[in-house]
RNA sequence: AGGGGGCCUGAGGCAGCCGCGUGUUCGCCCAUGCAAAUGAGCGGGCGCGAGGAAAGUCCGGGCUCCACGAAACAAGGGUGGCGGGUAACGCCCGCCGGCGCUCCUUCGGGGGCGCAAGGGAAAGUGCCACAGAGAGCAAACCGCCGAUGGCUUCCCCGAAAGGGGCGCACAGGCAAGGGUGAAAGGGUGCGGUAAGAGCGCACCGGGGCGCUGGCAACAGGGUUCGCAUGGCAAACCCCACCCGGAGCAAGGCCGAAUAGGGGCCGCGCGCCUGCCUUUCGGGCAGGUAGGGGUGUUUCGCCCUGAGCGGCCCGGGUUGGCUGCUAGAGCGCGCAGAGCAAUCUGCCGCCCAGAUGAAUGGCUGCUACCCCGGAGCCGGUCCGCAAGGAUACCGACCGGGGAUACAGAACCCGGCUUAUGAUGGCCCCCUGAUA
């Protein structure tokens, strides 16, 4: 048995189906992203990232990935909830809002994951704009 | 100096702390192994780490697989002045002809800049809207003429017949001018004529045939023809030349849960009833023997009832590895050839290989622009000097602003499009003349 100097592994989602089976956790919003988190059965802290075309081209997408992974870095191996998959979702106003901001945001996020709580039960709200104009 | 335009360059720099991808090297540890070694992980050192467009995916290639005997033809697609460059191109360079603007002119022409898909229209078909009288074997609306023929209440001559004149615009002639149009059957001028017309002449333009120069596109000049034989080929078409298709999700390899397929071996494939079928025989349904599970066994219950077990083989889904970066490579290096694109030789360099996809976070200094300040500094100005002044320039201090377009995804050569600041060069216009 390997005795791990760190105890915290940190390791990164690659499969669609571990974003998809994530969509149904603990859903917590901010103003320049969505913190999924759900439990993954002893695999550690794991963590994603997902923007989508909708944000813009792909210099604007690869830079807030970039910096979502800033913050996870710091903030996860203190912070993380253990054995947990913990996803970002980029949303537009998270494009160029401030560094410090963004990780007191993270912060408080986690804190209300950890203690079970999400954004209201259901998370989908009735349908907007649907109508006809 | 100000304004406008074009081309090129350029794509901020340095440092600190934390962090990422990759290559290499060292160390530690783990797995397999007698060992050598191999593989995985962690840590340290060192090297490298997005673009001029990485973009759009519009052309041309390399590479890979598929198809194919060679070649030709057909089909389909593409290209289209000439020469050169190139691995190749629809790209680039040079030249030729055309058109536009502008300047000069001895009015013949010449210079500069720019634009363009620039083969063939007497091989054929088709089209030419609207406007206009007429748009393709031309036509006659306004107009001009009315010589010739015709008419004439007028005038003149004449005795009359008749003749002449002024007229009319009926026949007719004309296509200069007006008008329409993208385009109206060469242009300008003179002659000519009733009016006109290549009707005649001069020059220009054009067609045919030689000549000279040029590799050629073509140019020059000669001679001849008065010269209707539009435009569109980016409508079909004809001619010449080029092209097999698909793409790194190409292609290759590895392992293999579960489900299904094939082969071999071992055991089993029995019996009864009903139905179908042309036969040897076979098929279907039900029951039963048998087999399996539960259970210590009997009994019972459930499943199965013609297969069960073992070994091997190839294929699919998902995943991993590979292809994957040293090349038509790069160099504001040098020399040579060329007007140039580019090529040749020598020298130097190694410059991303990620794959939910590596460059980020925080901070300081500096670089660009604008505003303000202080006269401690250098110009500058005042003064003989000591010294003073601060409109302007630089340096200094303080504050504010701007930092674009955009992220490799197999790799090259182009094209197109996007793009903030800084330089450099050139052109045009206005103003000035130190």
């Amino acid at each position: 048995m390997v005795a791990p100097v760190i105890p915290v592994v940190i390791s990164v989602l690659t499969k669609r189906a571990d974003f998809l089976s994530a969509n149904a956790g603990t859903r917590n919003a901010r103003a320049g992203f969505v913190l999924l988190t759900r439990p993954n059965g002893g695999k550690g802290i794991r963590f994603g990232i997902t923007v989508t075309k909708k944000i813009g081209n792909a210099v604007v997408r690869n830079r807030m990935k970039r910096r979502f992974r800033e913050l996870l870095r710091a903030a996860l191996p203190t912070q993380g909830l253990p054995d947990h998959d913990h996803v970002l979702i980029g949303r537009a106003g998270g494009v160029e809002r401030d560094f410090a901001l963004m990780a007191e945001e993270l912060t408080k996020a986690l804190d209300r994951a950890r203690e079970g709580k999400g954004d209201p039960a259901g998370g989908r709200r009735p349908r907007k704009g649907n109508r006809k104009r």
